[in-house]
DNA sequence: GCGTCCAGGTCTACC
DNA sequence: GGTAGACCTGGACGC
């Protein structure tokens, strides 16, 4: 396991760099099958704030929170093969749960390789190994994944930006440098439905914002805590579903950031690319798309994803 | 610019 | 368990 375990052990080997007295770098070693380029595209999250892609210069923006001190700060984080460079303003900061919360959006902890060996014989989807593929960017909290999942229903891209940006510009934490970090559930439950409704433009979905802020403040729901769940993923998959507005698809899309692949995530988008590339363009039962994946047992939703996003990166590695 | 239609996933009521 | 209609927004389209 690398994640958190690494972390702590990298932290007594911080490479610090002051730039211009204003910022500093820290350092974090990757596993040897972690590609940041695969990770930061692996879907749609790094087109939503706090998240910021830059393609270009290689670089994924974040803005983290300290829950303890309730400050927070923006973070550039850009690969070094083998290591990631994390550049922070030169504040104080819990590093400690900085270098935590880098290696979970990034899924640094994720063991892959019986993914890998899942796959390898498969025709066209050899190459999610040989590039390191796979590993499905996060937030830095269930909550911040929950939130944005809802934002994802029943709405085009364009919507789910906007509603994910408002959430962020009106109720984030700012930092020193304007950039805000995604509300915390606090944050939300003290707005009015009307606010959702208004500010947030959520339309039906605002009493269900509402309802989860008010759940997750109070802490009579607690996301996180399906992170470290035993229940095996249909019972998990209820208990999701039992938040207002979390049907199927958002329930296992939920549950692929978690780390559990056995569902589909069936969505509109998702189905077009199989007829696409595996049905003659034809229209066909959700249940042929199953048997499609089902030899890939417990990773078949992975296996999926990357299957229908192939054609998103230019070259293999 | 305005009106109409459509896509998108979930909830609720009903069979 | 399956189905139909409502929910709400933004985009596309026609006028």
């Amino acid at each position: 396991m690398f994640g958190l375990k690494i972390c702590k052990d990298l932290s007594t080997e911080y490479f610090r760099t002051n730039i211009n007295g204003m910022s500093q770098i820290i350092s974090l070693e990757t596993p040897a099958n972690f590609s940041f380029k695969y990770t930061v595209k692996s879907h749609g999250w790094s087109d939503l704030p706090p998240f910021e892609l830059d393609e270009e210069n290689r670089w994924l923006n974040y803005v983290f929170t300290d829950k303890n001190s309730g400050s927070a700060i923006s973070a550039r984080i850009s690969d070094g093969g083998g290591k990631l460079y994390i550049e922070i303003p030169d504040t104080e900061f819990n590093q400690d749960k900085l270098l935590g919360d880098v290696g979970h959006i990034l899924r640094l902890d994720d063991d892959l390789d019986d993914f890998y060996g899942a796959i390898e014989k498969t025709n066209g989807l050899a190459w999610v190994a040989k590039a390191n593929a796979g590993r499905l960017l996060r937030s830095a909290t269930v909550f911040e994944d929950l939130v944005k999942t809802l934002c994802t229903t029943n709405c085009s891209w364009s919507l789910t930006k906007k509603m994910t940006t408002n959430l962020v510009e009106k109720l984030g934490t700012p930092t020193a440098d304007g950039k805000r970090a995604f509300p915390t559930p606090q944050a939300l439950a003290e707005v009015s439905v009307d606010f959702f409704r208004n500010e947030i433009r959520a339309g039906y979905r605002s009493p269900y914002f509402a309802e989860l802020a008010e759940s997750a403040a109070s802490g009579k729901l607690d996301p996180e805590s399906w992170l470290r769940s035993d229940l095996p993923t249909a019972e998990l998959k209820k208990e999701i579903k039992a938040v207002k507005g979390v049907g199927d698809y958002a329930a296992e899309n939920l549950l692929k950031l978690l780390g559990r692949y056995d569902g589909l995530v069936l969505d509109s988008w998702l189905r077009a690319q199989f007829y696409k590339k595996h049905n003659g363009e034809k229209v066909c039962a959700d249940k042929k798309i199953e048997k499609h994946y089902r030899k890939f047992r417990s990773w078949r939703g992975l296996a999926m994803w990357c299957d229908m996003t192939e054609n998103w990166f230019d070259e293999k590695q």
